[in-house]
RNA sequence: GCACUGUUCGUCUAGAGGCCUAGGACGCCGGGUUUUCAUCCCGGUAACAGGGGUUCGACUCCCCUACGGUGUACCA
């Protein structure tokens, strides 16, 4: 057992974008297979065709790309065990599906949809406990099992449209090991006649899944906790089928739930919670638009470790991994058993955490980008000098500008609060002869500009914080940003004095 | 309704019967550094859902209740 070959797989259904929950399973078995040598494979599940979005799958897969997950196998990157969608794949899963019936684990029904409801409506009625297809009612309903053979082969005869569905056991103990849950029983009395095979020739999930883990040769199963009542069915598939010696382990992961602690996270939040739920910006076939964590600027590390401490933790106090890291880490026995809710705040703290890690030169290297959008070109040394200063004070690429808006365009208005708290009677007057020694220096550096600039208002008596704080406001605006010295050796004496003329012409003594 | 599943600070969590006066992180509050803002440093706030057992001893084991989650489709 121990000697198997870890393969796992990521297998969603291109029904919409994948959401941050999504992305987190896809993690945890990429993880999983990483930390144990083990294959990632990509399987889209699309057996129901009435449900596909387009360009979901292309989502899917430009969405393991930016955070960084490959996958060993998969649609466009070949396998062994390919194809690895399903709908191409379809002619492979009827035989599996007559298998079960040759072997009276599976039988055909002829229900229409308006037979089912009556005999859920019926069944309500009497105030049964359960309103299911299964081994109490399924003696009342148009199927193999209960038709005369004959009966059964004309109407297979005459193409008559029919499904395939399970056998489920009358009242059977099955006892089932979740590598994250321990030990779940179950008994099939509540468990109904699932359909395996649909009238459209497709399978559903559950026959599809089984068998494709099967030939795939899946040794590790972790996916969502709603699949975790199905479980007992899909164990009785590879029991059915003659599989259980190689059935594959099951790891079911806690939700992520919604903020207000109302149910699942799910796609059609899309960012109306006051975060992105999607890795990329999303638009839907109905042209609507929904945020992207890449498109707010987050780093993919970021987002990614913030995404793997949702539900799982090291046992240690380390909260800064890389992807690499992650894999060396990851052990799915200390994921946790109950849903988790996402933090924005948190979010922020590790995009600033990752912020701090990229060197001087690659935030100058995206910060041009973004001046470039707004139209502004300026030497790598000078944003290398501003990302230099303004670092320690942002959290996103975008808020640079925030912070440093004041280096390329000279304020526009003037913080109130400051003036009423600094700009005093004399002011004007004083910033005046702070221009005066500014102006008749030769070297402007931060140095030699700051010198002569404390030895005036010491000379005169001044209140240095007024002084200061009344050029700030000047040169900035409004009281925020790196040393005084530093902003006027970036933007010149020209600059400088500049700004401060209009300053002291503009503003009210109070 | 029924089945399954879960429940430690506001949030993410540590805790596998005595190490717990329940630890860490984010947030928040206070103080210090900074002539501004931010950073940084220091400190603080705040939780074992409730009730029964078991045990010398329970956050840890069992039961019940409450509350939450998922499932109950020819959807995945």
């Amino acid at each position: 057992m121990s000697e198997r070959r870890v393969r796992v797989r990521f297998a969603p259904s291109p029904t919409g974008p994948l959401h941050m929950g999504g992305v987190r399973t896809a993690l945890f078995n990429y993880l999983f297979a990483k930390k144990n040598g083990g294959d990632f494979l990509l399987r889209i599940e699309d057996t129901d065709q009435t449900r596909y979005v387009p360009g979901a799958e292309q989502y899917i897969i430009e969405s393991l790309e930016w955070c960084g997950m490959q996958f060993d196998e998969g649609p466009g990157r070949g396998g062994e065990c390919g194809p690895y969608r399903q709908s191409d794949r379809k002619p492979m899963y009827r035989q599996y599906a007559i298998e079960l019936v040759a072997t009276g684990n599976a039988y055909y029904a002829f229900d229409t949809p308006e037979e089912l409801e009556a005999m859920r409506d019926r069944l309500k009625a009497e105030n049964a406990s359960v309103q299911q297809y299964n081994a109490t009612t399924r003696g009342q309903m148009q199927n193999s099992f209960s038709l005369p053979a004959d009966v059964v082969a004309s109407k297979l005869a005459a193409g008559e449209p029919y499904v395939i569905r399970f056998a489920m056991p009358l009242a059977e103990t099955v006892e089932m090991t979740d590598i994250v849950r321990g030990r779940v029983v179950v008994n099939t009395r509540e468990l109904d006649d699932k359909v395996l095979f649909k009238s459209d020739g497709m399978p559903t999930y559950h026959l599809a899944n089984v068998v494709d883990d099967h030939l795939m040769s899946i040794s590790h199963v972790i996916r969502g906790e709603e699949w975790l009542p199905s479980m007992p069915l899909h164990v009785l598939l590879y029991r059915a089928f003659g599989w259980e010696a190689t059935m594959p382990e099951f790891a079911h992961l806690a939700l992520l739930l919604k903020p207000d602690g109302k149910g699942k996270l799910s796609k059609r939040d899309g960012d109306q919670l006051g975060f992105p739920v999607f890795p990329l910006q999303w638009t839907a076939p109905s042209g609507e638009v929904s945020k992207g964590y890449r498109e707010e600027g987050y780093f993919k590390e970021a987002f990614i470790n913030m995404i793997s401490l949702l539900g799982w933790n090291p046992g240690t106090e380390q909260e800064i991994f890389s992807l690499e890291e992650l894999g060396q880490a990851f052990d799915l026995t200390r994921v946790s058993k109950s849903g988790a809710r996402f933090d924005l705040e948190k979010a922020k703290w590790f995009n600033q955490q990752y912020l701090r890690m990229q060197t001087d030169a690659q935030l100058a290297e995206l910060f041009a980008s973004d001046l470039l959008a707004r139209g502004i070109e300026r030497p790598m040394e000078v944003l290398l000098e501003i990302v230099k200063l303004t670092k320690e004070r942002v959290t996103f690429v975008k808020d640079f500008w925030d912070q440093a808006s004041f280096f390329f365009e000279a304020p526009v208005s003037y913080d109130e609060k400051v003036i009423k708290k600094r700009w005093k009677p004399g002011t004007s007057a004083m910033l005046n002869e702070v221009a005066g020694v500014l102006a008749s220096l030769d070297a402007f550096d931060a140095h030699s500009a700051e010198e002569p600039v404390k030895a005036l208002i010491e000379a005169k008596g001044y209140n240095m914080g007024q002084v200061m704080n009344c050029l700030r406001l000047a040169l900035v605006g409004e009281s925020k940003g790196p040393h005084l010295f530093d902003i006027t050796a970036i933007i010149g004496k020209t600059e400088t004095l500049a700004r401060i003329a209009r300053a002291t012409a503009n503003i009210a003594e109070a």
